[in-house]
DNA sequence: TTGAAAGCGCTAACAC
DNA sequence: GTGTTAGCGCTTTCAA
């Protein structure tokens, strides 16, 4: 079945492409009587414009790019989410690019979005997240962004040059911790990430500060890292319960790691929170699926995706926006923590 | 900062455009010290070529629409890493497409999809999960998949005229079921799911004809729908427990609702499987995250997606490919289950 | 209000 | 091996 064009259309209503193409976007006026033809037609062929033609002449595809880690963390399908929600009725769609956490990916990913021409970009996870990204990497990005308009989510590179919106960990970290304080727990273990990132180190720093402002001391051995996931919550819970002294509270680094924190410690038969406080970070749909339910520091990240695109959307209609966008976290007090 | 072309390359390169087409896509032999010299200017400005302007004029674009209901549940970004992983090396990148359950958007998605000219769809949940989709919604897909090559994923439509990839659910009813008989529960409900949608009725449909094989009756109060989420879940395992007559075990629709049935028994003061087996169906990550880790039915989701990728490709590339492919679903015996 | 025609950037005959 | 040129389907001046 030929797809039929807009010259079909034009030339079966006895007027031009112009007039047709006037019509589809009305973009001027067009006498009723031709407007009614042509509107018929495009019915009777269940006409639709083909949008590469279109983005080709107008130098915009109503696209954006969307580069997550993995898809598979909840976290990222519920920033995407939130995404979506703000730039539907902006009549984007989206492209979406899992780099399954690889850089070199990242860089693929970058040049096919260009190549396809996405009018934006939403970048997450990845080199972004690093503590101390290469310069090359991060040079890489900067020049996309020369290009087109790209935000950082919860990320940044060396040289602050990009736009970008984040939750306050160290605000969302220091919550947890005077959280714990607050309930009676002096000795406060924090378990998970990768020192190497940014999002983990700063949460080990707020941490620290808050119990060093309380008086409060941190064992070497206390600060445990391994990865973000449910695995790593198990393992180092476990050397946690291993050791010489017992924390009577546990800060983990997400709720990842939490869940399996207290996994591991129900297992080896201590109470969470009567025996052992657990909070999380995050707040995915997880926190409130196990048993007991999570306290945990939200990340609101539907917030965050819609506040993403409405900077992205700013960027791509050259408004002036500022650098930074800071997204204040929020503090979920549920069941697995309690006075000491 | 101009977009550099395909022209420009030429110019300076002193040849036709025709040329630098060729050695960006070694469609024809160029000689070597041409070759060289353009390659030399496409590092020197970065050159991309421009991916509409392309697809425009080849007719394929590398990309795939992806039709999801809610890419918050699990299932689905479970999937989507299948579909990814398969097709990447396939050269295509997805247009992710969120339909929030809405029929409407579904429609919209279609058109969008279309206007974009993608080379194919894959389309998951809503009109296709229905017992009875009505014809205008069903006509609707077949008419697209009249122009575009579409493979529906775990769905029908009336008609069966489709091509499909999907699970046994009937087979994996089946396991669950005989599962729970084979440990000598004789008192088995069925909780959760949408009775007017296809996958619940065909598990329930099963599940009854396991238990009449094995001359168990079931109470018609011991079948209860609501819809596949953790609070339904929470409601029908409370009705359950509330009732008269209390069943060994549960056969969930889906891993959520058991996420939730586990919850609230537990928290009823019920033992999870001594007092009372759970089994659930899917077998999302959130299965092994839980305390007692969930005995399943596991959907392959990895393997669906590949798949699904697999059989999309070869309908782009207008290779015959057998309308329906099923996929052998697997019982995962892990924590919430055991002898009455 | 409407039409003619020049792009948008690339591919692919066809000719040399 | 390489160049010319006619598309691909739509938008957008510029004239009328």
């Amino acid at each position: 079945m030929k797809q039929v064009t807009i010259y079909d259309i034009a030339h079966e209503a006895r007027v031009s492409v112009a007039t047709v193409s006037r019509v589809l976007n009305n973009t001027a006026p067009v006498k009723l009587a031709t407007r009614d033809k042509i509107m018929e037609l495009i019915h009777k062929y269940q006409f639709q414009p083909n949008a590469l033609a279109r983005s080709l002449s107008k130098k915009e595809t109503g696209t954006i790019g969307v580069i997550v880690p993995d898809i598979t963390n909840p976290f990222f399908p519920e920033v995407f989410s939130g995404i979506e929600k703000e730039a539907r009725d902006k009549g984007y769609t989206f492209l979406l690019c899992d780099t399954i956490g690889s850089y070199e990916r990242e860089s693929q990913y970058l040049n096919i979005l260009r190549e396809k021409q996405v009018d934006g970009i939403l970048f997450m996870g990845g080199r972004i997240n690093l503590s101390r990204c290469s310069p090359e990497l991060a040079e890489e990005v900067r020049e996309a962004a020369s290009r087109t308009p790209i935000v950082l989510i919860n990320g940044n590179l060396p040289g602050n040059s990009l736009h970008r919106v984040y939750i306050d960990e160290t605000l969302g970290a220091e919550l947890a911790t005077r959280h714990l304080i607050g309930l009676g727990h002096r000795e406060i273990a924090f378990i998970g990430g990768h020192d190497n990132m940014s999002t983990t180190a700063q949460k080990v720093r707020a941490f620290k500060k808050a119990m060093r402002e309380n008086g409060l001391d941190i064992p070497r051995e206390w600060v445990l890292h391994a990865d973000f996931s449910i695995e790593s919550g198990q393992l180092l819970m476990k050397r946690l319960l291993d050791g010489p002294r017992r924390p009577t509270a546990v800060f983990c680094v997400n709720d990842f790691t939490a869940v399996g924190a207290v996994k591991t410690a129900t297992r080896a038969g201590y109470r969470v929170p009567e025996d052992i406080s657990i909070i999380g970070f995050d707040d995915i749909p997880l926190a409130t699926a196990i048993n007991p339910e999570l306290t945990t520091v939200s990340q609101k990240m539907e917030t965050l995706g819609r506040v993403s695109v409405q900077v992205l959307h700013k960027l791509i209609g050259k408004e002036k926006v500022k650098k930074q966008t800071v997204i204040e976290p929020e503090l979920i007090v549920r069941e697995s923590t309690s006075a000491r």
